[in-house]
RNA sequence: GGCCAGGUAGCUCAGUCGGUAGAGCAGAGGACUGAAAAUCCUCGUGUCGGCGGUUCGAUUCCGUCCCUGGCCA
């Protein structure tokens, strides 16, 4: 189980924002050296989310083995943490047929706590979320910060007033363990050791137009290819799913339901879709910046003809075991 | 052609009883430990349509011209 954590050859990594050609770079490499893909990416692990998740079509999949997508269905929801241990089995199995795993995505949080572990937290429970939610309609957002600050001084002021997801979170860990977040995040030698070394390249265009013209182009080629009807099929599918749910929260999918509740008019579903794209790429590249050891590549031909020579000599002096 | 309503930030608009203006959205930067495609923080100088007039001072009042929408011919 632990293998790839005791494996110190490092794991390809392909990292980039949304639109940015991770997939069809990581296609190349796999079409040169044995590799299948590790998918890092919150939402393709949603079955039946499909177009706008962009979401590799079936023959493809068949070509590419991938790995980590349409784990769950969209009432479910996913985790860090079960990405984490996710990962590590899907790396170990790989290497174990002999195959090289390259891991693509952009969920970034993911990347970072499959190279730094995580601390030992509870993982969410519906009970205590909601029966939190309800005090929340009750007391408010501060109303909630000013219980927090009462239990855990420390995150409640490394967490913003406003922000009604990690103050939810903070109480949440507390309700379940009887400690406070800050404590089980400090305490020595409580980060697993499910820890992967990873060769990190990134993908991107210099130039944020050309970002922002390829995000305008790719959704608008989603709605033609029938991301509406998409959306309307899992309502129908699976009628306990709200706008709050996590897969509904999705780029895109939270605008066109909106669309579909007549909430907005069909081009500026459009507009916010894109824009929400727009922002996703931004907060990835954040997160990108702020790396280690991140090898960043203009997407164009000559350097994609210097990543397969990394990789080939990644491959070549580790000895893909 | 006449009448009416408008022309203020990239967009939608607020406002200034005359002292050169501010929201939302968009955009940029940042944070990020079991919802992360989530959640949150910070960032606003723009010939206030053009030209004149009144005034110490006009984006604001007046005149005129241009543009947009509506109604009437």
């Amino acid at each position: 189980m632990q293998g790839a954590s005791r494996n110190s050859d490092p794991v390809l990594c392909l990292l980039g924002p949304t639109a940015a050609g991770k997939t069809d770079l990581a296609f190349e490499i796999a079409d040169r050296f044995d590799a299948e893909i590790i998918s890092v990416d919150s939402a393709l692990v949603y079955r039946e989310m499909n177009i706008g998740t962009a979401k590799p079509d079936k023959q493809t999949l068949l070509r590419y083995p991938h790995h980590l997508i349409d784990l769950i269905n969209p009432d479910q929801t996913y985790s860090v943490a079960q990405f984490q241990k996710d990962a590590v089995r899907c790396i170990d199995h790989c290497r174990q047929r002999g195959k090289v795993p390259i891991i693509v995505g952009g969920t970034m949080m993911y990347i970072k706590a499959l190279e730094e572990g995580l601390s030992e937290l509870p993982c969410s429970d519906n009970a205590i979320r909601s029966a939190l939610q309800s005090e929340l309609q009750k007391k408010g957002i501060a109303g909630m910060q000013a219980d927090l600050e009462k239990i855990d001084p420390v995150s409640a002021r490394k967490i913003s007033a406003n922000d009604v997801q990690r103050t939810l979170r903070a109480l949440e860990v507390w309700h379940m363990t009887g400690n406070t977040l800050s404590h089980l995040r400090q305490r020595q030698n409580t980060k697993n050791t499910l820890r992967v070394r990873l060769k990190k390249l990134a993908v991107h265009f210099q130039d944020r137009a050309t970002l922002h013209q390829r995000i305008e182009k790719r959704f608008d080629q989603m709605l033609d290819g029938g991301f509406v009807r998409e959306v309307e099929r899992i309502r129908k599918s699976f009628p306990s799913l709200t706008i709050q749910s996590a897969s509904m929260r999705c780029v895109g999918y939270r605008q066109i339901w909106q669309y579909i509740e007549n909430n907005i008019s069909f081009d500026q579903m459009r507009l916010n879709g894109v824009a929400a794209t727009r922002q996703l790429a931004k907060r990835q590249l954040t997160w990108m910046r702020g790396m280690d050891s991140l090898q960043w590549f203009e997407n164009n031909a000559r350097s994609r003809d210097s990543i397969l020579e990394i990789v080939s000599e990644q491959l070549k002096t580790t000895g893909n075991d």
